[in-house]
DNA sequence: CGATTCTTTGACACCTATCAATCTTAGTGG
DNA sequence: CCACTAAGATTGATAGGTGTCAAAGAATCG
């Protein structure tokens, strides 16, 4: 189903932002408008692992894992972020490590093959530009996160994501999404968390257990979080 | 100091393969080729934490601390690898975060002011989409070791290590650097492997000891590595 | 409301970290 | 060239943090 870019949610923010209206629509003719349930993988007919995507609302994960089961969630993607390896000659597979796309709500994405968006990407030096720089970031991201995943306890990095969580929302403007930074909805279960962390489900429930002990935030049920105290958490995430 | 490109050892491999004379002319105005020894830390006069660098020789690692010292190595740049984040509002610390560059052996490497890379950059399409390219693959890594990091077993963790080093220097066609894929002298230090797998110095000591008693491989020295099994590497690498 | 899934809690085991000592390698200066 | 010294690597004993297994308690959804 096709659908004119007007109507886009994410206009002005998503990765399309930096292009011309001509431009914009030429993206739009190699780009198929998808909904996906909770829990949906994202695919596009045979191109399972080998595609791009613009999520325009919603919230999508992006997650490896290895031929027995083991799963780790490498990414989260907020609306009007760019999922997907445009430029790379890879196949996707690393060994036997296999990427899975799939949405941790109902959402909308704009997908897009990895080789249709390369080729026009490739003639777009703006769109390229973006591109770089949002790559960048998720670099920095991803190498941040690796200090979390090699060197840091259950405690600091349930408390580490808390943060990271609202830090997100709160650069995303997702006061629409509901409330403050202090108080926010989860939109991840006990075991994605665990799959963001590396670590159990029980491992997690527990330090958020203690977390609450500690005074340091609220649980008014038990998808909604309430921060109580932001530097004692910020100091749980870095050391102790 | 300054020199012309016409000498450099990785100018058909570097980043800059990609331009013409005249425009690397520029770049080479805007670079300063630097030597760093051994353990070495990079850095230009003030701008410690906001640098680009190719590496010519040698290698380099890129490090990130936590304020109470923990490490974790988040990537090893080889002769032709480009190092640094140009496209990025970041200040290069996050939170309590240190990002840390040193030199695994002596090298030679072409550094430039994050800004000045930049600003460059934005001019040149062809620059930005080996960049692009590069950054895309330096992320996909960054993620599969996320998996490693996360979700896998010292054991796992060893092997894979041991299997990435002899790719990539499989990859480099490093049968310069001595010997084949299945023989090679480890540039890390036990504890250096640690901080790339997220272990300490003991457990890959001991690993490395068990992959040993397995036949999978054999230390001639205690630097040089000798794959025996590679089959049997690669399956100590993804399960059991 | 009933059934399924998710979450919490407990008991226990195991992997890896920690602490400590020994052995090896590499670097230095006589 | 060798002895000496410091740094790195191995090995052992022990402890502690997470994982595993199991069960009970919420929450969600038809």
């Amino acid at each position: 189903m096709k659908i004119s870019c007007d109507t886009c949610v994410v206009r002005n923010r998503a990765i399309c932002s930096v292009l011309p209206d001509t431009e914009l629509l030429e993206l739009n003719r190699i780009g198929r408008r998808r909904h996906v349930r909770r829990g949906e993988a994202l695919s596009l007919d045979g191109y399972e692992e080998l595609l791009c995507a613009n999520v325009l609302t919603g919230v999508v994960k992006l997650s490896l894992q290895t031929r027995d089961g083991r799963q780790q969630i490498v990414s989260v993607a907020y609306p009007s972020d760019f999922i997907g390896y445009p430029f790379t000659q890879d196949t996707g597979k690393h060994g036997e490590d296999i990427y899975t796309v799939e949405a941790l709500t109902d959402a909308e994405v704009c997908i897009y093959t990895r080789e249709a968006f390369a080729e026009f990407a490739e003639t777009n030096s703006r769109l390229k530009q973006e591109l770089l720089r949002r790559t960048t970031t998720e670099l920095e991201r991803a190498r941040r996160w690796m200090l979390l995943l090699g060197r840091k306890s259950a405690r600091e990095r349930v408390a580490s994501l808390l943060i990271e969580i609202s830090n997100r929302r709160a650069n995303l403007g997702c006061t629409a999404l509901g409330a403050s930074p202090m108080h926010f909805t989860l939109l991840l279960s006990r075991q994605q968390m665990a799959d963001i962390l590396g670590l159990t489900v029980e491992t997690v429930s527990r330090q958020l257990g203690q977390l609450v002990n500690d005074g340091l935030i609220a649980f008014p049920s038990v998808r909604e979080v309430e921060i109580l105290d932001w530097p004692g958490l910020q100091q749980a995430a870095d050391a102790e």
